[in-house]
RNA sequence: GGACAGAUGGGUGAGUUGGCUGAAACCACAUCCCUGCUAAGGAUGCGUACUCGUAAGGGUACCGAGGGUUCGAAUCCCUCUCUGUCCGCCA
């Protein structure tokens, strides 16, 4: 959420800032103009109440002392139509302008850079080399391991739905339990959360009202599958003022991950890339507005050196202002090379949201007598399954085997 | 799924014959005083949001959520949600 008395007094340079992300500015005007008129309305609604409420207890007085009530009782009834009336102008406004600023992205970081789509992107830099083959890499998917069986998870549930068997079930199992040993080294302490979330919950972080159509909803409840463990790990704090002497919270989690991929209808059908349901490991860390840009970047490096670990060579890449998500002011996404491919691809994506998603979720700190709005930061350690085809990629021999990292072997 | 019980501030927990209660008391916490240290003791402060004000300090709303009755509701009525206990079922 955006915060709203930047918008009023700062309108224009909201504005520019949010025209990168595509939002059409008379939203914003609308909500500027909505947004002074409901403070108004408020303040008329609120002296209104004083009146009333002076008058009310009046009435107490005189009942006990016997005066007559007659007037003073026709007085506040007109006083309360009138509050009746000023308080539905109020509610009707309050819901408006919450329709809108629901829906508004957050305003990117001034270091991001301007730029229409992923074209416009920056590569920061390149960790290691890819690797050289003296034989045509193949794909994920042409690697006869027998790890992956494509046919069976379309049976048992449909399309982008796969199934892992022996080393390839072993290897994901490997990956998740390293991650979290690695990323415990670094300070994250491991929680492990639902994977059904309520509508407040995925309110919170920026999923909903918006983008209900990525989502899984359960028949019948009010619950929806997590699209990433982001979502809860992030809202375990929602409505929550915290000791600043426990920022920053820093917190690493292994789920599963589940997408509509609404709208990405035949890209990367084939194989584990884009799939409904993938494993995660996912780092969020709550930290106050000093410690923020601190923690991104070891949160960053924390995944980037997990890369490095595994010997899969990686960029990093600084999301143009169009590309970016809804509720990120700023992000880095890590894309681990693909021999079979031929192509860096997206394997992790590390965000700082600011105050947006604390502004919603209502998460806070107390510094000394003020209550401020945390920053709230998420980042993949690695999507698990990439992570497991990289490592087939990159780690297949000429006789169509598989090498297993050094790290992951005392894991397998 | 069946039967009861309950939802109040960081915690415990008063308040349910409607006004003096945004909320007692205790604990926790903060600052200060006292004590040689520790323990104990004393004083003061201590919910959240919005809003007016340089500030001190005001105003409004909130006692699970939403609606209703009333001049006035934490207190009465309705709906919903959640929690606890017992029974059934179950990894």
């Amino acid at each position: 959420m955006l915060d709203i008395k930047l918008l009023q007094n700062d309108f224009e340079s909201v504005c520019a800032k949010l025209r990168i992300k595509k939002v059409d500015e008379n939203l914003l005007e609308q909500m500027r103009t909505l947004s002074l008129n409901l403070k108004e309305k408020r303040k008329e609604l609120e002296e209104l109440q004083a009146k009333q409420n002076a008058k009310s207890k009046l009435f107490g007085v005189y009942a006990k002392e016997g005066k007559d009530i007659k007037e003073l009782q026709e007085e506040l009834f007109g006083y309360k139509q009138q509050t009746n009336l000023a308080n539905a102008g109020v509610k009707v406004l309050e819901g408006e302008l919450e329709k809108i600023a629901s829906i508004i992205p957050n305003i990117p970081d001034p270091d991001v850079p301007a730029g229409k789509d992923e074209n416009d992107n920056v590569e920061l830099k390149k960790v290691l080399t890819p690797p050289v083959f003296d034989f045509v890499p193949k794909e994920h998917w042409d690697l006869s391991l027998d790890w992956l069986d494509f046919e069976r998870g379309v049976k048992l549930a449909k399309s982008r739905f796969t199934v892992l068997k022996n080393d390839g079930a072993k290897l994901a199992r490997a990956l998740i339990n390293y991650m979290l040993d690695f990323n415990a080294k670094r300070g994250f302490r491991e929680v492990s959360v639902p994977y059904l979330a309520n509508r407040e919950t995925l309110y919170g972080t920026g999923q909903l009202p918006k983008f209900e159509n990525d989502l899984f909803k359960i028949d019948g409840e009010d619950l929806f599958l997590i699209p990433t463990a982001e979502v809860p790990v992030t809202n375990l704090f929602r409505d929550e003022i915290l000791d600043i002497n426990d920022l920053p919270l820093m917190m690493t989690c292994y789920s599963e991950c589940f997408r509509k991929e609404a709208g990405s209808a035949g890209r990367d059908t084939r194989g584990m890339i884009r799939q409904h349901q993938f494993s995660k490991v996912e780092l969020v860390s709550i930290t106050t507005p000093q410690q923020s840009d601190a923690v991104f970047e070891s949160m960053l490096t924390c995944a980037s050196d997990l890369l490095t670990s595994l010997g899969l060579a990686h960029r990093h890449l600084l999301l143009c202002g169009g590309d970016l998500g809804f509720g990120a002011a700023k992000t880095i996404d890590l894309e681990v090379w693909f021999p079979g491919q031929n192509r860096y691809r997206e394997i992790s994506s590390i965000s700082n949201t600011r105050d947006f998603q604390a502004r919603r979720a209502m998460i806070r700190y107390r510094d000394g007598k003020k209550n401020r709005l945390v920053h709230t930061l998420n980042g993949s350690s690695l999507a698990v399954g990439r992570t497991l085809i990289a490592i087939m990629e990159n780690y297949q021999k000429a006789d169509g085997s598989v090498g297993i990292p050094e790290v992951l072997q005392p894991y397998m």
